[in-house]
DNA sequence: GTGATTCAGGATAACGTTTTCTTGCGGATG
DNA sequence: CATCCGCAAGAAAACGTTATCCTGAATCAC
């Protein structure tokens, strides 16, 4: 079944089957009936390879993350398949397993599958792997990383801003002690958040203490033992921020598992926003870090750029947005006294 | 840069290079190595489509899920890309939002992408549409759901055998009186994983209470709901088995709530062992439904039914596991005797 | 009425591989 | 020495579209 019998069945050539199929003008509209008839008769689809073949656009974006399994991203491939399928094009998504090799390997993959653009939403990329990609004169689009310019465009995300509404919650609260669980400190991410606490801390006047900086693994059981070590000092936080959802639910644990409730004798705040916070007990307050933003702003900009190459990429700024729950309260009283 | 180029560079013909980049064995060594030699100098990498087009192989499965947000998915889903990128094929997937006129829609992508099978984990999928599927003689392979038949396969997940361990498991602890949190009643996997509990519960001679057995959503808050009207109960559980890790969750959460404790109080098991469930606090006693072995056989009935489409499609069953961990104990001495 | 101008639609050459025939050629066989 | 065989490698025909030219008819201006 290919477009040649479709041709034949409405009497009309294969370029006009073909000019039917993409919605072009030139093709009387009895005549493009005549074909849509035709196609539904024969119940016939295109053959993508063919069609991308042909007319060098595979209508297809890559989305490269670091892990499905990380629950930041499940939301951003939805909502980026949503979004992409809406316009007409596909996906294909690729796990680096925050291995460089990997990483390669998914690179080069996009790269044969001719697709049309790529998001590469983790920071394992490193600068030459980059820059081959971009004498592919591919439109990309990177988030937190990378530079913008021919093709290739940037999601900031403006730490600052969601950090410095929650270090004004808890302070508003009347929280003078709070402590920080950082992600690895190997990780870019971790000192852009660590540093917009730090900066949020000095705006606020209040003092840092170095003992109330603590490393995670970006995981549950990291946030508990982070969580555990500021349980243990002498003068501890009343109030933790975790650079993500994931250590934010751990020190939850941890508390409780010293008998010690959230929020009334600790509040936690998370970041992320990812769905499960909403849910659990007590409900996170977080900071909300829009998946459907990022995936909106990556399509944007790769469809601007693949439907116009000489393009300049541009800069998306998004700011993440603090989400009160149950988490947070006043600190007790003894605390504060002490 | 085109296969072309390189023929040239090595001095023989496009053929030649073709099969040296498929591992022909009809080329000579020292042929051979002057080719890979060339590619790698020209830093050529072929095109997929026109591959595909050729050779009417696309490398390519599709992987039909419900939703990626769905915490039951994305190991399932890194587990296949893994398994499927080791054996040189792609996945491609694509998700239905339990909406039947986007799994159309679905389906009809994977076919004009020409995929060489199709793994179909969720069941929206309505008998006709799988019958158009059969029809093309794609690969195919069901969860729990379908027949198997020609080049179609199918994964039975054998629930009672771990129901069965789970109600021993609360039995053997002490527990007289468990209730059942199940999903939304519309849904099969929903029926069969209550007629296991049924069936589990018959056999160890407990009493079936209608009032113990209530229905959730799969998702926390309906956990949390679910559990709420069982602790309303005159005679209450002292365990509860849910349907899904996140109800589970909700029910911890709705119990710790309370101010009860779990497992102190209750007793929980969970289903699925959703990656949360082992580093939340208390860490989920759950039934285990291996996602890797499931992607292993999907992926092993697509392979062997791609390269052989007259094969006849097998069987594949999967025995889920009790996981024991700190959500389960033996009931308190006052609620046993009551 | 003549030439210019549209415009629908046909022919056909790409697109970049794979694959099926062929074709030499060197060596084994009788 | 003639013949056959095996085997590496080349020529060229698919594969199913899209896109670039063309063509011929109809419309229009003058």
């Amino acid at each position: 079944m290919n477009i040649q019998e479709v041709a034949r069945r409405a009497a009309v050539s294969t370029a006009t089957v073909s000019r039917t199929i993409n919605g072009s003008d030139k093709v009387a509209p009895k005549t493009a009936e005549r074909v849509r008839q035709a196609i539904k008769e024969l119940n016939f689809y295109p053959n993508t390879n063919a069609r991308a073949l042909g007319s060098g656009r595979s209508r297809l974006y890559g989305l490269i993350i670091s892990d499905i399994t990380n629950p930041f991203f499940p939301e951003l491939v939805r909502s980026f398949e949503e979004i992409a399928v809406e316009a007409g094009q596909e996906i294909i998504v690729a796990n680096t397993g925050y291995d460089p090799k990997r990483t390669e390997m998914c690179v080069r993959r996009m790269l044969e599958r001719k697709v049309d653009g790529v998001a590469i939403m983790t920071s394992e990329m490193s600068d030459p792997m980059a820059e081959r990609l971009g004498q592919n004169r591919l439109p990309m689009v990177f988030l937190d990383t990378g530079v913008a310019g021919l093709a290739t465009s940037n999601i900031l995300l403006d730490y600052s801003r969601g950090v410095d509404a929650a270090v004004s919650h808890l302070t508003g609260l009347g929280h003078e002690r709070i402590g920080f669980i950082s992600g690895p400190r190997a990780f870019e991410s971790t000192r852009m958040r660590s540093d917009a606490f730090l900066r949020a801390l000095r705006q606020q006047g209040i003092a840092i203490r170095d003992e109330h900086l603590q490393e995670g693994n970006n995981h549950i059981d990291g946030g508990s033992l982070a969580m555990e070590r500021l349980l243990q000092l002498e003068e501890r936080p009343t109030a933790v921020l975790a650079s993500n959802d994931l250590m934010a639910i751990g020190a939850v644990g941890a508390i409780h598992g010293r008998g010690l409730a959230v929020p009334r004798d600790f509040s936690v705040v998370g970041f992320d926003d990812i769905e499960i916070s909403a849910s659990i007990y007590p409900a996170l307050t977080t900071i909300r870090l829009s998946r459907r933003e990022i995936a909106s702003c990556a399509f944007r900009a790769l469809y601007a750029a693949s439907h116009d190459r000489k393009m300049e990429g541009r800069e998306y700024r998004i700011a993440p947005e603090l989400i009160v729950r149950g988490s947070t309260a006043p600190p007790r009283l003894d605390c504060k006294r002490r």
